[in-house]
DNA sequence: TTCAAAGTGCAAATTTTTTGCATAATATCG
DNA sequence: CGATATTATGCAAAAAATTTGCACTTTGAA
């Protein structure tokens, strides 16, 4: 189990010294011997082989820091981190602090097996990110979680952009009266989305005439249909948070025989498996899972070769999203009102 | 970045030797000053810190190695043993090798930092784990994958139990016609499923009237419907190898009007979220992945300890599963036959 | 209270890693 | 094409890190 220079040595054919030599970057990263000794190095364990310049063609291990979550997203995310890691020749591993007592700690000892850090930790504040902050000064981390005041150079998707173009859309299908329906106030990026469809909504001298609060559940979703069809209102445009609670809204509505489209219109946010599968199809959000996972981890990269200029304060980076538009966002086939 | 005994032992306090030995596991790792020191070693990531015997407190590190995919399964799969660990103490990290070239290196260089392996690759044929088995021969190893020949001691669900309970609750409601939706032949537990179904049906004296290939998808699902809709078989107790495929069945039939439960019966397999929330719910075979989990970490921890006797044979230890009984399995309030 | 077993530190012994120097291989420039 | 600079390599000596023998201390059971 023990492993040194020498069974490197062994292994490869060259001398102590030049496998000392590279381990300790005194020989251009570059060179076939080096190519040889550092994969040997990797595949034996030598305790070193992590101080080895990360410019040489060393594979460079990175960790996905989470929470891990029965649904379906953190799944979308980990298989689009591990397809992109695995293009550009990364070796991703990922770990769940769910349950973790030491934060800090933890992530003291996975600093040692790996080159760089990507946190996804939605739950936690701004104290525990500046802790994570110090205790790890220097080395190499970003963060793809939606938080309000970032502490790492962040990446994640517009989600204000989302709700402006849930907005224009219902403007410019013609609709006439608009309903949200809140995601938990504590997520940053639910208040985004609302306030994107807001703002846009009243840019144009509209208003929003409905508005339920809901906590992302599909179980909300039904009963924000059930708030809205109570009061009588119809014929509205209604923004939901995420498609959970679009489906759940739309699913009670069926059930009450209610049209979508028609008595009522809603674009969800997120585009998950069953807003492509249910009828109506859902209109919808995309985030381009793919496109964050590559931007944060070449910007990563960078940081990590030491080409990014880290600063005092956290650099935010927004990738866009789309729409998807489906079946439910304006007047359809089973709308009898056209 | 370099670290050495004499950076743990002015870290603890503790003279060189006493370090030294320590790692060396000289002195047993149950006293107040092993445990200073192996918690400093791991925190430092000094490369020893995995030589000291795993019977001592430390701290020990699982790997699932998996294969990730977008599919709420393995959000659950991993949420569970993230819990499980959790719980017991040990630190869990998740791999994939979806995309890798070279497994055996792979893994080779992840059992440096690693105490013990939990292996899902349900895609792997025996000759990869065998070569698996070969090169890391001594390292400890439990599959959580359900295949035809296990290389390695494995937990899995019990399948073939899972179909029986759906012959049965079919069989006891009075059904007369029995008909199976198959998921792709060459994923083991799909079998076992359809069989443990087939050879419950058959024992009774009854036969299987119709039968459909799908592929596990929801599109599958719609298609056996149209299938068995246009040979005008009715009133047919239907098991799914899965979920998705009972929900595509189920949502065809809702577009055409055709009632479930009443003019089909169905049973699903897996209790995948949107089976509770869409109506009718589906009556499914529910697994319980903690206790999958729970058994499986027990065991590689036994073995890790080394009081386990590794045979040349692989174990099976199949876990039980459960019929979940809601909505579309027998006569209900929709069904106008009743 | 006594005695065996386990824990500890110092310093010597041993092992591992680094480095100075000489030489070989490769690239660069006129 | 040859002269010259740059980089790579191995040997052996130097330096650093780790282990171990020995003496002393602490702990716990009889």
């Amino acid at each position: 189990m023990a492993s040194g220079l020498k069974d490197i040595s062994s292994l490869t054919g060259y001398s102590l010294s030049t496998v000392s030599r590279v381990l300790a970057n005194k020989i251009s990263g570059d060179s076939q011997s080096a190519k040889e000794i550092l994969s040997a190095a990797r595949e034996i364990g030598y305790s070193k082989y992590r101080d080895a310049s990360p410019s040489s063609n060393r594979i460079l291990d990175i960790a996905l820091i989470t929470q891990h979550f029965s649904e379906e997203f953190y799944a979308y995310l980990y298989a689009s981190f591990d397809r992109i890691c695995a293009k550009e020749g990364h070796c991703l591993t990922i770990h769940s602090l769910r349950y973790n007592k030491s934060i800090k700690e933890q992530l003291l000892y996975l600093s040692q097996n790996h080159d760089g850090f990507i946190l996804f930790l939605p739950t936690l504040d701004s104290y525990g990110y500046r802790i994570i902050k110090n205790s790890l000064a220097g080395y190499p981390i970003i963060s793809i979680a939606p938080v309000f005041e970032p502490v790492f150079d962040t990446f994640t998707f517009d989600s204000y952009q989302g709700g402006v173009l849930a907005a224009k859309q219902f403007i410019e299908s013609g609709c006439k009266r608009f309903g949200v329906i809140h995601g938990p106030p504590e997520k940053w990026e639910a208040e985004l989305r609302k306030n994107g469809f807001k703002d846009t909504i009243e840019k144009e001298g509209k208003k929003i005439d409905w508005d339920y609060h809901g906590d992302y559940s599909f179980e909300s979703g039904e009963k924000a249909f059930h708030d809205i069809n109570n009061k009588e209102i119809s014929e509205v445009g209604i923004f939901a948070s995420n498609d959970q609670m679009a489906v759940g809204f739309i699913h009670a509505a069926l059930e009450k025989k209610v049209k979508i489209p028609g008595d009522y219109f809603i674009i969800g946010y997120d585009n998950i498996l069953f807003s492509k599968i249910f009828f109506p199809k859902l209109t919808t959000i995309n985030t381009n899972v793919d496109q964050l996972s590559s931007e944060a981890l070449d910007y990563l990269m960078r940081m990590i070769k030491g080409q990014v200029q880290v600063g005092a304060s956290a650099k935010k980076t927004l990738i866009p999203v789309e729409l998807v538009v489906r079946d439910t966002d304006k007047r359809g086939k089973n709308d009898k009102h056209t």
